[in-house]
DNA sequence: AACCCGGGCGACCATCGGACGCTGGTGCC
DNA sequence: GGCACCAGCGTCCGATGGTCGCCCGGGTT
């Protein structure tokens, strides 16, 4: 146990094989077989089987049905992302992963607005990408900037900051493969949960310690992801 | 501009001589003319006259009047504090000011059994004293800690960290004068616009920088004090 | 054209940080 | 005992972090 986050350490890449979670990871890094709990992507996340409702989380309440025209501008909706390799344009009515990194550039030089007209107006100054930056995101015209959009994928940005080139590599590697953005996102966590393993556990600590992500609220996922492993593998 | 920061450097001690504003510090430090804006007691905190209404403030609903017996066990209130001198014990149906902050103390340790106990179910860790503390003291048996008598002090904590000495002779000072501890506790902010003064007007800081502090929030009147006195006089 | 997959993001929710002001304890006369 | 003062803290409130799942864009057939 131990050993050092290579690109995929044979003993974080998620597997099928011994699988006893039967509808699992659709397909993962290549070979090797995982100490990676199996089962682990079922944690939360949409998890909207398996009638829980644990410990008063009622269900959230159906969306009215949006009531046309009424007045607002009504952006028209992002093109989807597209697994892409690194310089790669999108091809068709997608956009593709450089672009979403950017966007979190983008969020980081929205914070810093937000931090100096804090710092100015003497008032509270965040050191997070709060409700308050993606407000003012939008309001200085960068619509295409949201809160749900931003969070989904703050642990593959993550990747791309930590480990540029193991980021890289699973883009290509997924790309080859023809899976979606899905897959690929999903796949972006074992690399992490290996990094915080090496890092005694400490994911909060990575993400502090890196420039770029310590404005990033680390995802509860990903801290249930290395809980549950720290747990079955020790220390 | 620009002394260190003494007992009470009488370039900040507040003074009635002078003051525009006329019902003012009831009485402050004694001698030493002020280059502390006259009037700062009036930002803010409980300013309930006015009637401001500023930018979408509405006045808060009237409690309703607690219906008596209703099953709860009816914890009598905390005797109230008065101005004690360090080491010095409370007479009669009173708190002292050594027990005030020993309820700081008592809070930090609340902090940490919520973080040990976060960080072995791998959840999100507090670095405040959070909600979650004050609901934590309380079910473990310190029903006398509660959320708005503890920031009702921070300031007061906060002196008595940073600066020792300083605390204390305020508090013999006060004391000497009979005056109430609402007094005492208003006299506490002028010491501390101090040394932020000599931190770079960096009251976030201050605090991030102690031990003890790094764990309590800047009170927003504190911070707002900062910013007119760092506007007035520079820098 | 019809279909269906999958993902963007509007909207919801529990809880948070923050504060007001009623209530009643307390010392004084 | 009665009264007036004043501060403890129950309770409220806007906004936050976090997420669900509806809706519809888009590629495929």
């Amino acid at each position: 146990r131990r050993e050092s986050a290579m690109m995929m350490p044979e003993s974080i890449a998620p597997v099928n094989a011994l699988n006893l979670n039967s509808k699992e990871p659709p397909l993962l890094m290549g070979a090797g077989h995982s100490s990676l709990t199996p089962g682990l992507l079922a944690l939360a996340e949409n998890s909207s089987d398996s009638e829980d409702k644990r410990l008063g989380k009622k269900k959230q309440k159906r969306r009215r049905p949006k009531e046309h025209g009424e007045d607002g501008e009504d952006r028209p909706r992002e093109h989807p992302f597209i697994v892409t390799e690194p310089g790669e344009a999108a091809r068709g009515k997608k956009n593709g992963l450089d672009y979403l990194f950017d966007l979190y550039e983008q969020c980081g030089k929205f914070l810093e607005q937000v931090q100096q007209l804090a710092r100015e107006k003497g008032e509270k100054c965040p050191t997070k990408v709060t409700n308050q930056v993606f407000r003012h995101a939008k309001h200085t015209g960068a619509g295409y900037i949201n809160k749900p959009k931003m969070r989904h994928y703050v642990h593959c940005y993550a990747l791309h900051c930590l480990d540029i080139d193991q980021s890289n590599a699973l883009r290509k590697l997924y790309k080859e493969r023809g899976e979606n953005v899905g897959a690929w996102r999903g796949a972006c966590y074992y690399p992490l949960v290996a990094m915080a393993r090496d890092n005694n556990w400490d994911i909060e600590g990575l993400f502090n310690r890196n420039e770029k992500l310590r404005i990033w609220y680390v995802p509860t996922k990903l801290r249930q992801l290395c809980h549950v492993e720290k747990v079955k593998y020790g220390e």
